[in-house]
DNA sequence: CCTACCGATCGGTAGG
DNA sequence: CCTACCGATCGGTAGG
């Protein structure tokens, strides 16, 4: 790290310059991925859209492949700040359960990415397809689910949801319902971001034991 | 129709060979989108596929876009065949209902296509991208969605869903959980047919007027 | 000898 | 339906 820094210095800010110009060109390809998928990003057109050229991007990735992994996780952090993180300012229970969700359809409904879902699109396009590429969005899928499987046992632990609540169930029905909504509002309406709304919540109000902890319609 | 049938006598079966011909390609076309999707099916390797020269396919379709719409009726009647028919041989209500979403999920889990699905990949492909192909898609899975309500408020009618149920809403529900499955399944392991078909058994559990129509888990 | 690019072009293949 | 091609664009790499 130190090291880094005093070559940093002395070569006048090309580590910093690259380093940025890795960011901004990751973040325009997560935004074209989420409509025409991580094969139909054509290094051509996301060079014309990050305004380098074709050949910057050998500097940063050996092949097609190695950006498409790095775009993953760059994804995979854009969801954990816009989706987790704010879903953890509510607190600890199944009020945060719906929170997750809700959180996520807003990241569809503003089109934070043009195309609503990064990782949707992904799933979709690597489900059937062996390879690196494949594992690491297996991953992300199953971390997202763990992650709601486990604010799930949470609500459990602090007597939210009932003791028999099936978590990794109920993690998979909140997950499918949230997904199914960006092809279902593309194709015939954002009435389908409140039926994934209304869902969940109906699910949930049916498993609290506590309904006042949960809004009404 | 007699006109056609004298010029076929006359030509010696040209016109059943061409038919045939086209039938045969339309089933490889949707074979093979169900994995790459209707864009990332090229002409090329479906002409390999079908045992037919690429300039062959300029005989039956005018371009790719016609191919494309071609292949959509073609699975829109495969779904009718291999899931709507089936489903209507169980008696109307809740159990047709279910049975509708169990032929569904019997569908994906034979791989009786490869890629599972055929709507899915296209809806994901085409929800944000205008033109025929984006309409004929949403077409189909406005029918389908419509059919699935029909059924639901059949069984409203024969007083084995409560009064109250929100046909649409429903309908929407049953479609997502079926649908998140592929993927789920593809990635995950084969336990997310179990989790879609849980889903839904329990939902109409909570929903029926009498609950002995449904089989136990 | 390193990095971050540039203009130009490689061998192949796309839809038509 | 075939061979024979087209304009363009694909992922990737050359020298500077």
């Amino acid at each position: 790290m130190y090291a880094e820094h005093v070559k940093d210095s002395k070569e006048d800010g090309r580590l910093e310059r690259g380093r940025r110009s890795r960011e901004a060109i990751l973040e325009k390809a997560v935004s074209l991925a989420s409509v025409d998928g991580l094969d139909g990003l054509t290094l051509g057109r996301l060079a014309t859209a990050a305004g380098v050229s074709k050949s910057g991007f050998f500097a940063h990735w050996r092949d097609k492949e190695q950006l498409q992994l790095d775009a993953i996780d760059w994804a995979a952090r854009q969801w954990i700040d816009e989706i987790v993180k704010p879903a953890h300012q509510t607190p600890p229970g199944v009020r945060r359960v719906l929170a997750l969700h809700e959180a996520r359809l807003r990241f569809y409904e503003a089109k934070v990415l043009p195309g609503g879902c990064f990782f949707f699109v992904a799933q979709v396009e690597f489900d059937d397809r062996p390879g690196p590429v494949r594992e690491r969005v297996a991953k992300a899928l199953a971390d997202w689910l763990g992650l709601v499987e486990r604010v799930v046992r949470e609500a459990m632990d602090l007597g939210e949801l009932a003791d028999d609540t099936d978590a990794a169930q109920l993690a998979y029905e909140i997950d499918a319902l949230g997904e199914a909504s960006i092809t279902h509002a593309g194709l015939l309406g954002d009435i389908a971001y409140d039926r994934a709304r209304r869902a969940v919540l109906h699910r949930l109000r049916a498993l609290t034991t506590d309904p006042a902890l949960l809004p009404e319609d």
